[in-house]
DNA sequence: TCCTGCCCAATTGTCCAACAATCCAACGAT
DNA sequence: ATCGTTGGATTGTTGGACAATTGGGCAGGA
């Protein structure tokens, strides 16, 4: 007979896995303050650092927030905080253009598919905005492709779709700012990209969803395109960029 | 005029920040063994405790890899640990079955597609293998859920996408077992489940990628029909089940 | 009344110096 | 060759201490 590898767990996992499991039973809510730190030791009869290590766990997870001398309160993880992650671990894994590229072909003109469907009028606005701003930021000549970021991860947030918005936002962080190496050898690459998001919102306008997803795939062939054209190895890994870590976790 | 807020880091934050920062720019590869705890308290001139809190971080993130009484190693965060997690945020931010399905219609087909197209004598069989054991399952009436996931993995597998893997996965995790809660009601459910998957097998057998795509896409129709057959409502949050804490990291 | 400065209690951040538990490798005994 | 044992290295945990920060209360002054 055999038997099963047993896992002896260290007090510290054990402290953020009871917690966990109180956050995810619904015992402890969102907004709710934690215990103080020696107070938790002595419920738990440890040592107070020994708790400290297993709260980092969760601090970082986004179940726990905290600021230094105020108490522990709960949150919810959002996937805000995922995204950078699942970002860095593709950069890390050296995955090529092409691979962000076969993916983003699908999710994009999806959420601009489900966006003109449930697109209201502030939805509309802001995406107005969005538009607006960038267009004076290519006249001007200034970098856009934040701003580019913005305007897809809002036409997936309008979409209403949270799967959706989560399953593409890692992929864009990646992805558009790949297109920032090819602007110096396609300097009408900014301008094509803004006249695509206004077809875009034009169509979100309308509710047009083929329309909207017609226009979101032909922007995605664009970009393609651009990079062949500037002579990019659509098989080269993408860089990393400190773009992706600019997105931080409202607190909910 | 205004200051900006600025940020105090304490400094097991720094701690994690630095370590983070030598593996992403190469200074650490992986597989390196970092230097003890008192060694990196010494060098860092902290205490030993504020290096363990830093290490916590790193150590969840899948940058670092230890065992009780052994050394400190530098490893690449899997996207393995961070699709549960992705799965866990979705599943407490209430999504529904439609969120769901409206991402995996679109994602699991391509991934059948780019598998018809890079797949290898040995992916093929491993396929065969999974197809076979459920097969087995489902004639002896055991739960194959599991099983399902499996086989979706292992198609994204072997289209040799790790964007379109990584992407798919958190999907995967909380879309197959949903279905679990209609076996009940649709005693056909398994039958017609692993006809499908024999299907796709044989269409990337012959490197069909239409035809794959055809049949996975199949597959998901078939999986809302016969959610609405059951009269569950596509529109009510999904469940989170346990199927989705399985997937370890291997330390690659 | 409102602002200011001050003190105080609560809480987290960091430090120090140990000891216990675990792992590994080497050595030796049967 | 397999099995105890030993010792060194490393992590896991402990106790107690102090500094830094926060928030609130409270008196004094404009």
């Amino acid at each position: 007979m055999t038997f099963t590898k047993l896992d002896i767990l260290p007090a510290y996992k054990l402290v953020s896995r009871t917690i966990e499991q109180h956050i995810l039973e619904g015992r402890l809510q969102p907004g709710d303050r934690l215990p103080s730190e020696p107070d938790l030791a002595a419920q738990f009869g440890i040592n107070r650092a020994t708790v400290r290590e297993g709260i980092r766990q969760l601090e970082q997870e986004g179940f726990l927030q905290r600021a230094a001398g105020r108490r522990l309160f709960v949150s919810l993880p959002g996937y805000n905080d995922l995204a950078p992650r699942a970002s860095r671990a593709l950069a890390l894994q050296q995955v090529s253009f092409r691979e962000l590229w076969d993916v983003a072909v699908l999710l994009e003109p999806q959420a601009a598919r489900q966006a003109a469907q449930a697109a209201t009028d502030d939805d509309i606005a802001a995406l107005e905005e969005s538009v607006v701003t960038t267009e004076k930021a290519v006249d001007n000549h200034e970098p856009f492709i934040k701003l580019d970021i913005e305007f897809h991860a809002l036409v997936a947030r309008i979409s209403r779709n949270r799967v959706l918005e989560l399953s593409r936002e890692p992929v864009g962080l990646l992805f558009f700012p790949a297109m920032e190496s090819l602007v110096p050898h396609l300097p009408q690459a900014g301008r094509r990209n803004v006249i695509g998001h206004r077809k875009i919102l034009e169509a979100i306008r309308r509710h047009d969803a083929d329309e909207a997803a017609l226009w979101m795939n032909k922007q995605m062939i664009d970009f393609r395109r651009g990079y062949e054209l500037a002579g990019l190895d659509m098989d080269a890994p993408v860089a990393w960029t400190e773009h992706a870590r600019s997105g931080e976790a409202p607190a909910q």
